[in-house]
DNA sequence: AATCCATTTACGGATTCCCGTAAAGATATA
DNA sequence: TATATCTTTACGGGAATCCGTAAATGGATT
C-alpha cells in the first residue's frame, strides 16, 4: 500500500473521514492540509527532504478566508505539483460533478483518479486508492464514465467560457469586443461574438442571454 | 446529554465524523439517514413508538439521485418535521453560508443553530449542542451573526425570488406579466416588473439583467 | 365626497439584443 | 494564380431591454 498520503482538503468534517479510511488501508503516514499552499509546501519540503508523497487526494473548492492564498483551488494545487512532482499519483475527491470540469481534469490535469463525494464515496474512494497502487485501470463510476462518454462536451473550449463569463460580469457585446480586442483574443467582432453565443444557446437550450448565463452557472462553467 | 439524535446528511464522508463527534458527547442513540424522506419516517416512527428524537442536525442540500423523493432539501425536511414534532431541536449543519438563506432559516423555519461546515466545524458543532442542550443562547459564529444583522437582506422578499426566477428561466418581461398575472401575483403589469427589477439592479449593483442574473445566481438567491 | 399620498401602470425614445443575409477575409487545393 | 470553402465581420430590421416621465389606480385621512 502506499505508504505516504497527503489530504488537501479545508472541511474538517470530511477529512477526519478521509484520514480514518487511509488508516483502515493502512497507510503509514498521513497529512493533512486545509489550506491549498500548505499542501503545496508539504509537498515542496517532503521532496527536498528526500521522502516524497506517494499519493494526493485533494478536494476541488477551498472556502475563501481571512489567510491570503496564492493557489485558490484544488485545480491550481495539482497543476503546480505536478510541475516539481509529475510522477506523483493524484485523486480529486469532490462534489462536484460537471461532466465538462472532470472531463477536464483527466485531460489537461492528467489526474488518477476521480471520486465523487456521495452517499458511498469512502468505499470508491479506498476502491480507488487500490487500483491506482496496483496501476490498474480505474473503474469509472457512472457520472464519470458519463462525463469521458460525452464528446459534446469537448466543444465548448476556454474561449467560450471567456466569452460567457464577460457576459455574466454584465458587459455589452460592444464592450466584450473592445475587451477581447485588447486581448487578442480572436475572433473579436461584436457580429461573431453574436453568432458564437447563439451557438452557445442553441446548444444550451436557452431563450435569451439571461437564460444562458441561469444555465451555465448552473452547470458550473462560469 | 440529549439521549436520542437524528442526523441528516447524504454524504458519507461527512455523517462519518458527525456521528463520531456525537460518540464523543456520548449521546446514546445516534441514527442517520442519507434521503430527506429516510429522516422524516424515522422522526414519523420514533413519535409513534413514543421514543421521540431529542435533535435532529442536517445538511440543507441533498444530491438528486435515481431515487423520487417528496422532500428535496433540509428546508423542507425541518418545516414537515416541526408539523409533527414542534418541539425538536433542530441544527443545520451546511456549507451554505448566504446571509439571505441563514436569516430565514432562524426566522422563518425557526433553527435552533447554525453551523457553517468549515475548517473548524466540528468543534462549532459540539459547542452549538452544548449550547441548545442547556437551553442557552447559542453564539453566533461570525458568518451568522453578519447575517443576522444585515438589515438590508430582509427587504428582498419572495416577490422577487420569484421574479428573479422566472427572469433565469429566460422569460421576457411580458411573459411574467402574463404569468403573474395567471397566479394572481401583483403588481404584475410589465412596467411594474420593470421598476422592481431595476430597484434589484441598483441593489445589487448590476448593470443589466444578465448580470443581475449571475450576482443573485452567486448569492445563491435563485 | 374631496384631498393627499403612495403604488401601479402606461407610454416613448434610446440602446442593446436577436436573427437572418451578405460581404470580406483567410485557408486549402488544384 | 485561380477557385472553392470556411471563418470572420458588416449590415439591417424587428424585438426586448433600459430609463425617464406622466397618467391611472387604490387607500387613508379629513
Amino acid at each position: 500500500m502506499f505508504n505516504k498520503v497527503l489530504i488537501a482538503e479545508d472541511l474538517d468534517s470530511i477529512s477526519m473521514t478521509v484520514v480514518q479510511a487511509l488508516e483502515e488501508l493502512f497507510v503509514v503516514e498521513i497529512h493533512h492540509a486545509k489550506y491549498c499552499d500548505d499542501a503545496f509546501l508539504k509537498i515542496k519540503k517532503a521532496i527536498h527532504d528526500k521522502a516524497p508523497y506517494d499519493l494526493l487526494i485533494s478536494d476541488l473548492s477551498f472556502k475563501p478566508d481571512h489567510r491570503q492564498n496564492r493557489l485558490a483551488s484544488g485545480e491550481e494545487l495539482i497543476q503546480e505539483i505536478k510541475k516539481i512532482q509529475p510522477d506523483i499519483k493524484t485523486i480529486v475527491f469532490s462534489i462536484e460533478d460537471k461532466s465538462y470540469r472532470i472531463k477536464s481534469l483527466f485531460q489537461n490535469v492528467g489526474i488518477n483518479a476521480y471520486v465523487s463525494k456521495g452517499r458511498d464515496s469512502i468505499q470508491e474512494l479506498k476502491k480507488a486508492i487500490h487500483l491506482i497502487y496496483n496501476n490498474k485501470e480505474i473503474e469509472l463510476s457512472e457520472e464519470v464514465a458519463h462525463a469521458m462518454r460525452d464528446k459534446s462536451l469537448f466543444e465548448i473550449e476556454a474561449y467560450d467560457i471567456n466569452l460567457l463569463k464577460s457576459l455574466a460580469k454584465g458587459l455589452t457585446l460592444d464592450d466584450i469586443s473592445f475587451e477581447f480586442k485588447d486581448s487578442g483574443i480572436i475572433p473579436n467582432g461584436s457580429s461573431s461574438l453574436e453568432k458564437r453565443i447563439n451557438k452557445l444557446k442553441i446548444y444550451f437550450k436557452a431563450s435569451n442571454n439571461v437564460h444562458l448565463i441561469a444555465i451555465t452557472k448552473d452547470l458550473g462553467l462560469v
